[in-house]
DNA sequence: TAGGTTTATTTGTCAAACAAATACTGAAAT
DNA sequence: ATTTCAGTATTTGTTTGACAAATAAACCTA
């Protein structure tokens, strides 16, 4: 006969605390900008010391889920959740995934291709006028020759952030910013001589002038050169890096 | 003239030093499975207490970036990122956003259009029989009309689960996967009735049949069809839910 | 009333200790 | 010789108690 033992829970004490009140936070029991009791309170509530409640509130402020403040009018709060900081949480963890390999290049190239792809198809429709003058401060930076290879990509990155920001879908543009964002390591990676950088500030320019016009297809296969040519990059930056290794 | 001051750190100690561990990690100065020094080396090392130490590490141990046993042998370890674990925490921020209203559910319904438009093409391509077996595996599962609600709606999940897996491309699937349970909540508000549940079993047999063929066209135009109809449920629960809480 | 000062409250940090888990060691029993 | 079991050392988990620092409100003085 099969007996049935307790669960017998042997999970720390601040970790159990800690999924309690993000629970509690996730259901709504607790509101945005609730203050929660006291530290002492609190340790007094779930019966053990103050130092074990602080781990669990650490546990929740690793995650931004709240925010504390000393004296009197102080306290621990919860937090609004804000995109800007779950993403930056987000774009770590993606970070480090990338970084330690779990994807390789040609599912993160096609991965981008397939996103921003439908970013150049809603873009096209929904620009503003701010987005192309923004596309085009950034495609100004990337014609200057002098302009050094980590500021090309980084104006290079913004473009794409701009292109994001058009398609005025926000759950799309948390995802594709968050992608762009941990991939952007990636594309530190390849560094460009001067003829490529002519060819990708063109391809900018047309998926800039197609955008005015209104006119995905133009804007997306203009795109999709672009990290077509990206992805042989990628692919030659990759195998140049393992004979490097390979080498020392 | 300027005064170039300190930039002050006001930053709390345990927040600085877990940052401080978690660039090593992220930079690779810290391995995988690596063994950090014990608590007590880490508090003489970084010249604050103990506590001070554990509350940094709990902020990592949040981020599944460090593991502890006790013991001999024990001590705190690099954890390698598991895609699982980290999915988790995305899909929890991720929910904690859409629970809060960040995103509307057009931009919901759009973005998963997207995402599975882009799944149906590349799985039309590149399924193998396994999916095809899972994908009717469900689909027999959705025909039962004596399911319950939850339990068809989280076939319907595994459903569009496995058409991310059939993709083959482990950053997409990654991404799709963590929208899609990240919006589970919200497709759970939705309740079907029979003549619903026949159409969108028959929507997920058109799917089948399409990749089955390989045909990547018919695929995406079922699941068009079926994204079209969540839109519409989803608006009726909507307001329908708002009516039921202004009635209250 | 305006201004600074005290004070209470709350989080941040520290110190020292004990509890609990766990692997290793070594002795006793088979 | 092998197995078993108790002991022991090591490390994280938890507690207690205290003090430091920040900060807003109350209070007091000019």
């Amino acid at each position: 006969m099969a007996i049935k033992f307790e669960p017998l829970v042997t999970e720390s004490l601040a970790k159990q605390i800690a999924e309690n009140i993000r629970k509690a936070i996730v259901k709504g029991s607790l509101k945005v900008d609730e203050r929660l009791p006291t530290e002492e309170e609190l340790a007094a509530r779930f019966e053990v010391s103050r130092p074990t409640i602080r781990e669990a509130l650490k546990r929740l402020a690793a995650q931004h889920l709240i925010r504390s403040r000393r004296g009197p009018t102080g306290g621990t709060f919860v937090n609004r959740p804000s995109q800007d900081e779950i993403r930056l949480n987000l774009t770590n963890a993606m970070t480090l995934l990338v970084g330690m390999g779990e994807f390789n290049l040609a599912d993160i190239a096609e991965t981008r291709q397939g996103l921003e792809t439908l970013c150049c198809r809603l873009a096209a429709e929904r620009r503003t006028d701010a987005h192309l003058v923004a596309l085009a401060v950034e495609l100004d930076i990337q014609r200057d020759p002098a302009l050094s290879d980590v500021d090309f990509c980084a104006s290079d990155v913004r473009f794409h952030r701009v292109l994001a920001d058009a398609t005025d879908n926000a759950l799309l543009k948390f995802i594709v910013l968050t992608v762009i964002d941990a991939l952007q390591p990636v594309a530190n990676m390849v560094v460009y001589q001067f003829r490529e950088r002519q060819r990708l500030v063109s391809q900018h320019e047309s998926i800039l002038a197609a955008l005015q016009a209104r006119d995905a297809d133009s804007a997306i296969a203009a795109l999709n050169e672009q990290i077509a040519d990206l992805g042989e990059k990628y692919a030659q930056a990759c195998t140049s890096r393992v004979r490097h290794n390979q080498s020392r």
